[in-house]
DNA sequence: CTCCCTGCAAATCCTTTGCATACCC
DNA sequence: GGGTATGCAAAGGATTTGCAGGGAG
């Protein structure tokens, strides 16, 4: 699959300068930002760039389900880029980073019909959490 | 294992008639609910009780162990009293409601070693997403 | 050239906090 | 009676929205 700014514009979405800051930036992280740290590395790349084009633009790419909103701390929501495959997260409880992890299995399997209370399950997601190295460190 | 009401007062915790209503109505729910809903539900008991004894009682049970924190949904945290049974969660897509769940098997097994980025892992939890009947039929 | 995106600032939602008073143990 | 929980109101952080001007297609 191709990178995120090619699949939005395959979809005809107008590409502009901000937003395409704003998708390069999430496509290249290897961790899950919030807005603001969105804002704050776009930011080094197009100084005027808005915080209210950052969370229409975020807002936009997840109504797209090109991005995946995820609320995992309960501080900010953090934004994910990689809806191609199948995976999971892993977060750090004390500095709140979140990493994507692949497991075995589908979890989907595991909710025997009389657990599903009448709901239409679409689908299910598994959220791993402890501390990172360096958290484990400073405490 | 005790009520909540209970258990909160085996560790001796001053018992107050405001967190006394707040703990039974937690206790009651079948589904998790925010504080804004618990509020309301509690000042149906209680005219008087103020928003802020809601949050301030609702972190004081988080940080005793007693009620768990949800940030499932991104709007508002919820609460869960449940916290003697290992259960994972249910959520409607269409209006937030969440529901307790129990699945087979152990999630902490399917995450490789060669998966966790130098993590310490303590829990893991899955969260199952889709229509509840309601909103189903509503769409 | 038109429509929609952008930036700014104000508004909104959820949650926390400061302080004086009330009340549990 | 001492210490702490409560209520009120104001503050705080994250996110959304209204509006006028500017730029993409």
């Amino acid at each position: 699959m191709s990178d995120l700014v090619t699949r939005l514009r395959q979809r005809s979405w107008r590409m502009t300068p901000q937003r395409r800051v704003i998708a390069e930036t999430l496509d290249g992280a290897h961790v899950h930002y919030t807005a603001d740290e969105i804002l704050e590395r776009a930011a080094g790349r197009m100084p005027e760039i808005s915080r209210a084009t950052v969370y229409n633009t975020l807002n936009e790419m997840v109504a797209l389900g090109e991005v995946l909103e995820l609320n995992l701390d309960g501080r900010s929501k953090r934004y994910d880029p990689n809806v191609e495959h199948e995976h999971h997260h892993l977060i750090c409880e004390g500095c709140g980073a979140t990493k994507d992890v692949h497991t075995v299995g589908n979890p989907m399997d595991w909710l025997p019909g009389d657990e599903r209370h009448g709901f239409a399950v679409t689908r299910a997601s598994i959220t791993f959490r402890g501390l990172c190295r360096e958290c484990a460190a400073a405490s």
